[in-house]
DNA sequence: AACGTTGCCGATAACGATTGCATAAAAAAA
DNA sequence: TTTTTTTATGCAATCGTTATCGGCAACGTT
């Protein structure tokens, strides 16, 4: 290991650390010719200040953490693609970690983060996550955080989601119009934010086209999906309903693929028995047997924002701060497996 | 920021940071009355140690860099979960970052995690490394390093890979027992160990079978599939070529789904006018259409095995080391796309 | 009584970098 | 020539932690 610290520097030039230093940095009260001399060494041997060193110095680490439920879904790897395009320009680096919808895991890695200095988070709640006493206790200790697509209500910061209403809306909307009455929502845990606005956009719907809510329709995974067994059960419950729904408005990758999967399992057909669109940003969605009508969400610019929004708080002093709510638009892309037959 | 150190509980309690330390260490010098007051009081006051303080003084930060192509891909989100199972259990942090493909990222990702003195790399190369300098020079520097998936050939350390000779030959041969005689290779850029693997199983696989080798029936995408224009321009030249292929052998999650969308668009259909088997760990590939016959990887247990030996190479002395190159089974799961009409 | 042992604890120096303050030498002003 | 100012550099503290070394009682042994 043998790595050149400034010392080996001042050591090699018979200088003081100080001198290196500030040669290195440019400072004006160091001769010219010495900065010359420090700033050519110091590129010959490939010198790179330690930024360990310097988080220890400074408190800080010119990092940002983001903590998400899951990389292996489309919509959390688009987004984290648009984080990272603006902290690289920023000249912040990104340190991923997932909670893999555990509040314990949320925890730790946010504990984790926090000590490591990252100058501030992005986060996406898990969906066991109602708890937001670790978010709240660092935020009072300076550490800016900003949520985007699964957001916390009653929590002051830069927020960034999709306009999940309008969303829901707008694909239960065009169920209704395409002849679907008995319409199933199949979603995320009750307690997330993602969740209650799908709903009320679902419900909306069906109220301004005069159709009753059917509560035994809805149907939430306490796991968003990360459970089989809970998405099964969920499924064939809406499947083996004394008055089986015509069409499902489901959440999420997950629950999405896993009720066609079921659906098929059971010998049904899509979309002429059960049709579906899911709120998803799955790549194949086009590829899928049948073709997958689905609202999708602008991911990567959510990243992108919520990575403004949070290096804003990191840089601007905090008194000239307006802590904003963004809700960017979704797209309803409309495939064969919403379409009622003839 | 009011974070307890060793010196606030010091001054607390009136004592010296070495007592402080030493107490929380549970050394056998220090007073058992001492021990309890000081352990107490940091427990109540949730005292943590500064990692970032430790990582100065020991040169190492008990955490590992993992540097992959990319996130949003089954095979790789996937070898990450298997990477922090094992991780978390010896007590290491994961610390994940993509090259997207580019060398110039890789590089530049590599040097910041050796910069933050992760204790470990885990790489899959970008498809653009054919120079390994930069692992090179950080390994003779001390840094153990594990490859897994795309391993460089003249490297000498563990290496983790999927079969890809064999999961080739397989895929090739099913297509050959079909009844498909014009087989096409669709595949990654040519310097890379899978690529080679895979090509050679694919030709052994025809060789067996007495069929002749086509080399314009192998197309590479020195891209990996992140260009589109370059898979399009591959795909098209098999579509159009004079004797069209009847089957296509394809290399990667983006170079399968890529494929398939353009066969698509080109109004042929799969199977029957080109059948396809793909070497994905897609998700989704039994919902796709058709359904998607696929060489999969142990993803998962392939970034264990990648874990195990990269902690054995941290924690062990060295000169007790002997590098291994160790190859899991593939798994090919025949599916409609690649079924023969009758 | 002199010496060695133990038990318990503190001061200090690292790790790598920055920075306020001091200071030497050189240049400018008196 | 003397004083003041400027220029260029070094010293030392700091960030949080631990390892090394050493100190000082209290006790036991001869």
């Amino acid at each position: 290991m043998e790595v050149i610290t400034i010392k080996d520097i001042a050591k090699a030039l018979n200088l003081s650390t100080s001198t290196v230093s500030r040669a290195l940095r440019g400072s004006y009260e160091i001769n010219p010719e010495t900065k010359r001399l420090v700033m050519e060494y110091a590129e010959r041997m490939n010198y790179r200040p330690n930024p360990i060193a310097l988080s220890l110095k400074e408190n800080r680490s010119r990092s940002i953490g983001v903590i998400i439920p899951e990389i292996a879904n489309n919509f959390f790897s688009q987004a984290i693609n648009g984080v990272e395009s603006i902290a690289y320009n920023r000249g912040y680096h990104v340190v991923i970690s997932q909670n893999h919808e555990s509040y314990e895991r949320e925890l730790v890695n946010t504990q984790y983060l926090a000590q490591r200095r990252v100058d501030g988070l992005i986060v996406s709640l898990s969906g066991e996550s109602n708890d937001l006493e670790h978010f709240k206790e660092l935020q009072t200790k300076g550490m800016p955080i900003v949520f985007f697509d699964r957001v916390p209500q009653d929590y002051i910061t830069h927020k960034v989601s999709a306009d999940n209403f309008v969303g829901a809306y707008e694909a239960t909307a065009h169920l209704i119009q395409q002849g679907f009455r008995r319409i199933a929502h199949l979603t995320s845990p009750s307690w997330l934010s993602i969740t209650y606005e799908r709903l009320e956009g679902y419900k909306k719907a069906l109220q301004n086209h005069g159709i009753p809510i059917e509560e035994s329709y809805i149907k939430y995974c306490s796991h968003g999906g990360m459970i089989p067994e809970e998405v099964e059960k969920a499924v064939l419950e809406l499947i083996h309903h004394p008055e089986r729904p015509d069409a499902i408005f489901s959440a999420g990758d997950r629950l999405t693929t896993s009720s066609m999967s079921l659906i098929k399992r059971e010998g049904l057909r899509i979309p002429e028995d059960i049709a579906i669109v899911g709120f998803t940003n799955l790549i194949s969605a086009h590829l899928l047997n049948p073709a997958l009508s689905a609202v999708t969400q602008p991911a990567y610019e959510m990243g992108q924002l919520a990575t403004e929004f949070l290096i804003d708080l990191i840089e601007r002093p905090k008194s000239t701060i307006r802590f904003e709510t963004k809700r960017l638009e979704t797209k309803l892309v409309i495939r064969q497996s919403s379409l009622k037959p003839a």
